[in-house]
DNA sequence: GACAATTACATACGGAACGTATGGGTGTTA
DNA sequence: TAACACCCATACGTTCCGTATGTAATTGTC
């Protein structure tokens, strides 16, 4: 009984991310021997440079797929919120939150940038500064931030901030303490960006 | 006619640094043989693991060399400011336009943090988010920021937003006119610092 | 339903890069 | 001047990557 060959390929697919993404994940990806994770997933390298080319498709492959798990978390927490300013910053703050994760903070900030360039090159893996940047000029043309600014631009400037909040919490030895500083120091920021001093959802 | 010993050393590791900085800075620290650019000095291998234990080694010298580089030219420039919050602002966006050149690029917001971790961490590099986090105290107590807010924590979320705008600077087709945006997205994320609506120096 | 052609992967090979162990040569010190 | 310490080069083994090749299984065609 065999089953569809499609089925086949893309299971290896799957089993060839996986083992990557774990590698990547924990050990870094220079470190990641290439035989030794293949062979942990039950294949060889030549499954590898069949499917992804290189190690560098690979990571494209892995970054892709985090991509998407992001975005959609992020949407997720964030269209509960009542406003739409309340509804970008909590997308910020999940953002934080969810980059703490040693995976994304290794694989997406650090190997990621080092091995494919500047991550707003990507084809592949835009998603949350494109949901951000369309929350900005939403909130542009109802008058809420100010107008003059570039969306993604300004989402791309965020986002930076935020790769650094969270290494700083992730990095610090009292992480609850410094997250509310981190937290705070942020949304300080954030509130610069609106275009009059007005009432504030907590 | 020798030199005293102690120059002749000085200056192989002056010039193993200066090789492996080129070298890192153009092709990148992975790309970059250890066989290649210690031959370009005119030494081998043996001199770079005597001095620096191994390419990581090298690579923190290198990453010293360049911070401190930086520090001198942010001071040098910022210090003519009239007052201190322009101070601060001239200290942020001269960080934005040193961080435009390749090589610093791509030691500092690339390549060193994917090898040697959390910049933050780095004991050899932190004099321009210490400078950044001194201003920014004095700052809070003349009640120009608010605050509330950790010095070095905001120092370090701006230096995020920084990387990113010289980021999108640099991998422009329009560099100019993505400068002024970049910039003036930037100048309006640090306002929300401030603790009172009040009179902006342009 | 046989046979050709393509696909999916494993295996084999060569080369490059790294780390260590070792050795030679020069300056320093007694 | 003789022993010593240090600076650096050389030699070697290992690991890892990329390509080239091989093989079995599947698909397409008549």
């Amino acid at each position: 009984m065999h089953r569809p060959r499609k089925e086949m390929i893309a299971e290896t697919r799957a089993k060839l991310i996986a083992a990557a993404r774990q590698a990547f994940g924990t050990i870094g990806y220079a470190q990641a021997s290439m035989d030794d994770f293949t062979a942990s997933a039950g294949l060889t390298r030549g499954a590898l440079y069949h499917h992804f080319g290189d190690k560098k498709g690979l990571l494209e492959a892995v970054i892709a797929e985090i991509d998407a798990e992001m975005a959609a978390r992020v949407n997720e927490v964030a269209s509960r919120a009542p406003t739409r300013w309340q509804h970008f910053v909590d997308e910020c703050t999940t953002y934080i939150e969810m980059a703490l994760e040693p995976e994304i903070q290794r694989i997406m900030f650090r190997d990621g940038p080092a091995v494919l360039g500047d991550p707003a090159q990507w084809s592949n893996a835009n998603a949350c500064v494109g949901s951000m940047a369309g929350h900005l000029s939403a909130l542009q043309r109802e008058g809420v931030v100010v107008d003059s600014l570039d969306p993604e631009t300004t989402a791309r400037l965020i986002n930076g901030a935020s790769s650094q909040a969270s290494q700083r919490i992730a990095n610090s030895n009292d992480p609850e303490a410094t997250s509310k500083m981190v937290v705070a120091a942020f949304k300080q920021l954030l509130e610069g960006l609106l275009s009059k001093p007005q009432s504030r959802p907590s």
